[in-house]
DNA sequence: GGTTGTAATGCAACTCGTTGCATAGTATTC
DNA sequence: GAATACTATGCAACGAGTTGCATTACAACC
């Protein structure tokens, strides 16, 4: 598992409370990495036993008291160990192409209005990530923003590899005359 | 759960057994899901039980019976209503991108190594994508070819964004000064 | 003829991820 | 001053995914 990973990184680049981290998660390394604030508390507690992070409860300031937690010697340790340690390939999963290939046994042009919707967001997307690069990753870089830059990177390309995949995919489906059953190949 | 509807589809194309369609999933729709034997015959069993698939048992033939699944009519109406359903956006994860921002907090150059294997992985596939490509989508092609083409598409262009972008963090990488020892920037 | 390899199916135990709910204080709006 | 929304933490239960092991049979090798 690696959520522990993600969260050792992230609270290394900055302490936070669980809730904060939950929100960040939808940003930053959450491009690449999405987690629910239930699995962070359950793995914030679980680091917090191990000893590789420690809490520092700050009471009253807003609401119920926030945990903010850092990374302890043990944590560095564990973190450097993970990293060192090679990783295997990673399978993607993607039911839109699940659906596209499933398109062939009902009408493919179904699945128009679902595309359309994925190219929207992913251009939204797109635009997001154009303006944080615009604005965060500027000028000349210290080593940690140019790794930084270069993940934010990773998700420019890939959200532009969708966009242009969806409008290819929905040529084809447009192309494609209404209502082609087919059977099974058997 | 997609998983499912992911079975649906390959029996659709071809009626299999689970064995044949564990093999089948790390090639074609496997590019974009891949799940062991395992959860495949779970899966396959909750299915005969909603009726989705219907087994017909091939005794003999080989070793222990094999139980070779066809979609019902149940099955077909439980897909097409997965079909109509809107996705939502599934959150990519990937430990590598993790990896990259951890670099920060070690020495950045112990990551080339990882990402040479990476490379090497995506050469490999996008170099095994392009014969298929070469061998199964030329000239015309049905619909049902069509779509599978646009999802094999999908396979090729993230195969080389991966490429280029490994080599993007390479040149980085090599290009940083070794240790590069950061603390938190709390 | 015994070992190893591969096709084929499956159980049991465990961890990870998701969903729904509960609590509690603070801030804002009508 | 009551209702609503947001910050912040957490429990409990369930379902998905992973790992390790077990079984059976045929096929090939040495």
């Amino acid at each position: 598992m690696a959520l522990d990973h993600a969260l050792l990184v992230s609270l290394l680049e900055k302490p936070s409370s669980g809730y904060e981290l939950a929100r960040r998660f939808d940003r930053s390394i959450g491009y690449f990495w999405h987690a629910t604030h239930q699995q962070i508390y359950r793995v914030l507690a679980r680091m917090e036993a191990s000893q590789w992070i420690h809490a520092d409860v700050r009471a009253g300031e807003t609401a119920p008291d926030r945990k903010v937690f850092t990374v302890t010697k043990g944590g560095r340790a564990e973190l450097s160990r993970w990293m060192a340690e090679p990783l295997d390939p990673e399978g993607t999963r993607n039911a839109l192409m699940v659906k596209m290939r499933g398109a062939a046994f009902g009408d493919p042009r179904d699945l128009i209005a679902e595309l359309e919707h994925h190219r929207a967001t992913h251009a939204n997307r797109l635009t997001c990530y154009r303006i944080i690069e615009a604005r965060d990753f500027a000028g000349t870089l210290d080593p940690q923003r140019a790794l930084q830059y270069m993940v934010h990177k990773a998700g420019l390309r890939f959200e532009q590899g969708w966009l242009e995949w969806c409008e290819e995919a929905l040529d084809l489906l447009r192309s494609m005359k209404p209502v082609t059953q087919r059977r099974t190949t058997s």
